[in-house]
DNA sequence: GGCTATGATGAGAACCCGTATCAAGGTCCC
DNA sequence: GGGACCTTGATACGGGTTCTCATCATAGCC
């Protein structure tokens, strides 16, 4: 199996923190690289088909959230989202589908990024806050529930 | 009683929708106006000293998130957190202390938030993504937590 | 003011997600 | 090949949230 870029990556990763890179944890990273977007322990399960135990799914997300490899996100639904994260990945962000729930990454133009980084620091040092990370998530409606019809009716 | 306008606001929002403004529901909305950010339903439990049942609380809580009164935050630590919508509090966004985990709202100059807006509206549309709303969670350390010496060591 | 229908409450059980535990299996090093 | 250590897999456990149902309070009507 030809091994990606960012698998070689993980693996460096993994190896200098003496971790190994069993076939689960693999598995959970290629299940990762495709998706498009975070995904919770549960879907990952389904993912591979049942193939790792959900024990083993935690405990793989938590090592390698430890390790700086996954990202956690808390959004809706009650359960957390990992993803690879940002020196993997590349800097972005989220847009959550209001209608169907779907969480899509987007990525910024990089003088959009430095503006808001910007903006936002300033906003935050008013406030003797220091910033250290923005994440940012839009709210809407995706492309496919747009045109499937649009049918959400919220107040304000 | 002096019924601030925050609450006449809520009062009108649950009539028209045929909802009871109760002495429970009352307290809620009281609590999350001193809060100077979202709570979970133990926060509020304890703020109210006890005087509502947690059930009661996770009930109104989502009663009046249907109704777009209350907006809940996903964040760490599991639990979901609520404040009251941006229609009744004003639009503003959230700094989020990794040391202490205080969560603290920050308001953005209007032409801060237009500018914000209109770039991630951009970049939304040029995937179909009709933005409709962005929340902007500012990750880093408080002003006590960093004037208190800083010691957090945090894998990234 | 009393009666009735309906909504809201309160207490607890049930449910789900995520973590901790522990014996068994694999891998690396000698 | 043997031992030490890491990792796995199955299960028990804990916390947060939802569900259920009998009881209570309120609004509407007379």
């Amino acid at each position: 199996m030809a091994t990606s870029q960012i698998e070689q990556q993980v693996m460096l990763h993994l190896s200098s923190a003496e971790v190994r890179y069993t076939k689960g944890r693999r598995l959970l990273v290629q299940a990762l690289q495709r998706s498009d977007g975070p995904r919770s322990a549960r879907d990952l399960h389904k993912d591979l088909e049942e193939a790792v135990p959900l024990s083993s799914i935690y405990r793989t997300l938590t090592t390698m959230t430890d390790l700086g490899i996954l990202v956690p996100h808390h959004g809706t639904g009650g359960s957390i989202r990992y993803e690879l994260a940002e020196w993997l990945m590349g800097h972005h962000h989220h847009l959550t589908c209001r209608s169907c729930g779907t969480i899509d990454d987007i990525e910024l133009a990089k003088h959009t990024e430095s503006t808001i980084d910007a903006l936002v620091s300033a906003a935050a040092e008013e406030k003797g806050f220091i910033a250290a990370n923005h994440s940012f998530e839009i709210d809407g409606v995706c492309a496919s529930c747009a045109g499937a019809g649009s049918s959400a009716g919220s107040g304000g």
